[in-house]
DNA sequence: GCGACAG
DNA sequence: ATCTTGTCGC
């Protein structure tokens, strides 16, 4: 792929970006009105890119809006760089909704980061909207293991701090990881993360982000007679 | 140097 | 993340 910037480059950027980053407010319900989920899919082989954005009436969860779109991959996968892999396909199906959204809820870490600004983070701050990030898995940092109820947390400290929570879910399934990403704190990050949750593992924005991205990659699949990341047919 | 390592 | 088939449990 044609990268778009080095590692070292990215590595600047997080550092300028990093003290625009803030977990320190408190975020209500009330203030809450639309929530967003976002996600990304890839097609093995081509350098393409599947980013799916969904928006939910709050704390109803109805669905309002979603959008699809695709990009070429201009970074690799670089543990602690996923923003640069990622950001820009999600900016650009951002782009295309017409609600806004008053929080945002991302495929990956705020600032339960190396460097305290994941993806959640980056996005947050070049939309300058509240953003949380909700991973499958840890990326730095401990964590005991919460009781198996749904709503069960305990925080995961990194640098001897408290950068996030893993938070059960749902009953007997595993942790996510929810970590503020930008404009909300700790507290209302996994408050407001658990209001989003319908009985599946994922909260609903990001579960439906997930499952959209996914089938704008099979129709392009489709579309293209594509399989095992090359082709087959005309 | 070695092991870890979001998606 | 992607690809892939069956299997286990509510």
């Amino acid at each position: 792929m044609r990268v778009s910037i080095s590692v070292q480059e990215a590595k600047k950027i997080q550092r300028e970006m990093l003290d625009r980053v803030d977990v320190g407010r408190p975020l209500s319900d009330e203030d809450v009105r639309m929530v967003g989920g976002v996600d990304v899919s890839y097609l093995k082989g081509v350098e393409k890119m599947f980013a799916a954005v969904c928006v939910f009436k709050f704390p109803e969860m109805e669905l309002v809006e979603c959008k699809t779109g695709s990009s070429k991959v201009t970074f690799p996968y670089v543990p602690g760089y996923l923003a640069f892999r990622e950001a820009p396909a999600i900016l650009a199906v951002i782009n295309k909704i017409k609600s806004k959204p008053d929080l945002i809820l991302v495929d990956g870490h705020g600032v339960a980061h190396p460097r305290g600004i994941g993806i959640a983070s980056h996005l947050g701050v070049l939309l300058n909207i509240p953003t949380i990030g909700v991973a499958k898995s840890l990326l730095v940092g401990e964590y005991a293991e919460p009781s198996c109820e749904v709503g069960a947390s305990s925080p995961i400290v990194y640098d001897q701090k408290e950068v996030g929570a893993a938070l059960r879910t749902r009953k007997g399934v595993k942790v996510v990881f929810v970590s503020p990403g930008h404009g909300v704190d700790l507290d209302s990050a996994v408050r407001l993360t658990l209001a989003c949750c319908l009985g599946y593992r994922l909260p609903e924005p990001v579960r439906r982000a997930h499952r959209l991205a996914n089938e704008a990659r099979v129709s392009y699949q489709k579309k293209h007679a594509l399989r095992y990341g090359g082709t087959l047919g005309s």
